[in-house]
DNA sequence: CTGGCATAAGTGACAAATCGACTAGGAGAT
DNA sequence: ATCTCCTAGTCGATTTGTCACTTATGCCAG
């Protein structure tokens, strides 16, 4: 269901086969997303049947024919009503704070270790998200379509910033 | 698989009925993690089928028997086994950025409005993680396993809030 | 000139998670 | 009377997630 919607968004700004698809949900869509590329043919063939999105064969010289797919005038109808749709209730799911909640029968030390595992982890992300923020142009700052895209990075880095002053925190005062 | 570690957490903290863990996933629990009775029932019938877990019938006077869930030294080893196992990818799942990421074609009132009903979201949230941790005890200071399950809610509240520090700067400077 | 990797585009099958509706009954409160 | 709480499930459909397998060419290193 939410996978139909990321995918019609993504078909929104440009036509694009499956392959496109998946490196778009590896680089700019992967703070927020991911998807395997057998869910994304999936999809891409629901929304086919479906008549929200239509194929288009476009055969190229040494490589396979790119199947392109373009969203249709039912396709940019149902993602506007997304949008505009009630806010789902808003479920955490966080594995890490899983562990930690659990981790009471462990030494200080394997604690420790712990949150220096995901600190490392994290750390890693935030990197990788700052190198993509720093990638971006001026646009983001007149223009309603480029800004929304970058504030969201731009949420996926105070996430993980914050994530990392807490383990920060919970390691200093860890008893 | 991780709904089973999460069981087998809270049923190494004390013996629990499927009830008794709903409102653990209600609750405590909750701000990392949700699920649906189905599934608590279903993993629970699994655990038993498993060796992980084993049933005893408490009869109860006016009420259902209840069917009371320990786990075993099996499952013991299974929850430290995970506790100790190595941190998966950490894949984001941010339905809210997504749609601002695709919001793009909505009116700047439109955009603004999505914006504010996150926020009312958030805010509500945030006061019932606060409320929560309120009620904590200061066992929480000395006692590493409550400090753990403390610093849980502690994360829970500061992704809460770094989230309504993004909506307000993303409002503000809205092109 | 052979083997491996990248590009390109998928398919198939299964396991796990999610969601919503349905059933069943007594106790106590408004 | 009706509603909520406590207790314990079940059923079925849909959606997600995971992993392995396929086909074929271009290109580079050894």
């Amino acid at each position: 269901m939410i996978l139909t919607r990321l995918i019609l968004g993504l078909l929104n700004l440009a036509p694009m086969t499956g392959y496109d698809l998946k490196k778009h949900f590896d680089s700019s869509v992967n703070h927020f997303w991911h998807a395997d590329k057998a869910q994304i043919y999936r999809t891409l063939a629901q929304l086919v049947r479906d008549g929200l999105a239509t194929v288009r064969t476009v055969p190229q010289e040494n490589y396979p024919d790119r199947q392109e797919h373009h969203i249709t005038e039912a396709g940019r109808r149902e993602l506007g009503a997304w949008l505009a749709s009630p806010l789902g209730p808003d479920r955490a799911r966080e594995p890490f704070l899983a562990r930690v909640f659990f981790a009471g029968d462990m030494e200080r030390a394997e604690v420790l270790e712990l949150l220096e595992r995901r600190r490392a982890q994290a750390q890693a992300q935030l990197a990788e998200f700052e190198a993509m923020h720093a990638d971006l142009g001026d646009a983001a700052v007149r223009d309603r379509r480029a800004y929304l895209m970058a504030a969201t990075l731009d949420g996926g880095i105070r996430h993980v910033r914050a994530e990392i002053e807490w383990l920060d925190s919970t390691r200093e005062n860890l008893p």
